[in-house]
DNA sequence: ATTAGCACTCAAAGCTAACGAGTGCTAATA
DNA sequence: TATTAGCACTCGTTAGCTTTGAGTGCTAAT
């Protein structure tokens, strides 16, 4: 049986409409939303018949339409035929997957393999970062306030990388307060690398900034993260959804934000940080709750280790799970993952 | 401060219940489980002091306790020592990890970026298949009663991949009925390939089988395992996590079953036999919801596209995301990537 | 010091009523 | 004849209420 031509406008109407949405569409939007001029009480009738040929189904009675399966069909099926001719235009245009194989060496390979094979063992989330150098040493740093309430941070790391950071301030800084700071973090920063910024480094330059202490933390963010990007970490995640099977992380509200955390990677970088900067015996750190860094992480606990190569950089391995995770296990599991890290990396030779 | 023995047992078993059931844990739980013979009440009272020491804490009132970040806390530091002994003896024993540093050849590797970036690009789950060849050849098979019911079938592939499938059915075949089934598969299938077996000879096989035709959908179903097996088919995801950007695929019930389904991967095969034998142009297929074979899959809609290998390998890249996915978009990614990989795979020498 | 017993609390589960989006139908209109 | 206005009706959703029961804190007895 064939569509009328309205009939066809309306159900690709829906059809469109639902994809956006996800409810269910009534015939007053359909009324509204197109251009053929129709009462909604005309767009019902239709609806109706559209119904009845099976196109179109109602959830329940007082309900609006949504697509059933053949009506999913036909759209697809016109959709494909529309395509057919543009194919050759669009081909010349979307040339932008050519980066689909992009290189990744060896040692990355190995990583993401630890990270699933770890996640596939334990049911937690797990990640693993690029081992760190952190020899990009801090070139320049100039603070300069672009009006009364920002304070704009330039960091130079390394040979090209510039990072900007704009900060808010309570209180306007004078120029001459301005010019100070600056004195202040270049004489003595520059020239230094994540290593050599400790914690006793950090007391002392407060000490000096005195009132605008605080402005420093933000400052050193903006440098952990420039230093990083020059250093090129990497950081990949495996086991995400094992999230999943712990009804406690699961509320709806936040459950989209702790994956974007686990996927966007940005933040894992802090946890990286820490773990690096306080190395026990094996480096294993034990985070619970409230005790690391990020905060959508707070209901979690985070255990991490790290892993040395003989040539100087340190990489860290993770994993994050609820609070109540088996820790035992966990941390047990680590310690082997990383004894036999430190072997594979030390002794083959892995270009 | 230090607690007390009693109070110290008393919160471990707290800990210990809570990280099994994720629970809050009551005075009676407590009173019951642990070898101490206390009654419940006394119970309380130590946990009354617990909670005010800030070990544990009450959800509300008439609830029971959980680990505060502290009660972890200190569960971690006693463990921790605890293990420290363990170490050197535990070493030995854990070693399964050395396929850490399994072997993934380079097309692996690529194949895994290509389900990663697909993902990334469209905001679905994605999943892309090893090429398969389908070249492992049907050696042998052997049906047999082993009791009333079920029926044993041992299906032989290429070389040495022997599968093993029991099959219920509902009334019991004769001894003779059995032969003759034997020598019904055999003689047809003997040395056929996956491609070899097409409906056509499904057809003629089910007539000579008459009622027992479909006991023969079970053995097709064991033989075209037996051999992916044999061929050593893989099937990567990636993006599984972006199910959780559609609300009517969060039925909360439903969605393990879906994410293992993804993370499982054996029913993924079906989907990539499906697509594979069907080749239309580019192969690309859209299943609308109960259109797919897999039934944890059926509130969604999967599109799948083929990719082949100048050697005769055919793979399989396939999107998954929900009935109301941008089906234009969607086929026009897979179209463009395809004849990107076909480009690809087939120029460059990819070892 | 421990325990039995009891009144009390409060989240979870179930139940009801009000709400409102959206329908189908009828009668009026062009 | 096709369209539309209008209205009664349906039913999922939400908010408020009650019931239930697990678990507590406290007191008095052992």
């Amino acid at each position: 049986m064939e569509l009328s031509e309205r009939k066809m406008k309306i159900l690709k109407a829906i059809i469109a409409t639902y994809l956006k949405t996800g409810e269910p569409v009534g015939s007053r939007t359909i009324s509204k939303d197109t251009d053929l001029h129709l009462s909604s009480a005309t767009i019902r009738n239709e609806m109706a018949d559209l119904e009845e040929l099976g196109y179109i189904i109602q959830p329940h009675t007082s309900a609006g339409r949504i697509p059933s399966d053949l009506g999913y069909r036909y759209y697809v099926n016109l959709l494909m035929e529309e395509n057919e001719e543009m194919h050759d235009r669009e081909k010349e245009r979307e040339k932008e997957h050519q980066d689909l194989i992009n290189k990744m060496d060896r040692m990355e390979v190995v990583l993401k393999n630890v990270a699933d094979k770890l996640a596939a063992n334990t049911n937690y989330a797990t990640m693993i970062s690029t081992p760190q150098y952190n020899e990009a040493k801090l070139k320049f740093i100039q603070l300069s306030m672009v009006d009364s309430r920002r304070l704009l941070v330039v960091i130079v790391v390394g040979n090209e990388t510039v990072k900007n950071v704009i900060m808010n301030v309570d209180d306007p800084l004078q120029n001459d307060e301005v010019l100070k700071l600056n004195i202040l973090l270049n004489s003595f920063l520059q020239g230094l690398t994540l290593g050599d910024i400790n914690l006793e480094l950090v007391h002392t330059m407060k000490v000096q900034a005195g009132m605008h202490a605080g402005i420093l933390e933000g400052i050193f963010q903006g440098i952990v993260d420039a230093i990083h990007e020059a250093d090129n970490t990497k950081i990949y995640t495996s086991g995400t959804t094992n999230i999943f099977r712990y009804p406690e992380l699961m509320d709806p509200d936040k459950t989209t934000e702790l994956l974007d955390t686990l996927v966007d990677k940005k933040q894992l970088v802090k946890l990286v940080d820490e773990t690096v900067s306080q190395e026990e015996r094996h480096g294993i750190q034990v985070y619970i709750g409230n005790e690391n860094q990020v905060q959508s992480l707070k209901d979690c606990s985070i255990v991490t280790a790290t892993y040395k190569l003989k040539e100087g950089g340190t990489g860290t391995v993770g994993i994050i799970g609820p609070k109540r995770m088996d820790y035992r296990k966990v941390v047990r599991t680590l310690r082997n993952l990383t004894d036999d890290l430190d072997e594979i990396f030390n002794s083959e030779d892995i270009e």
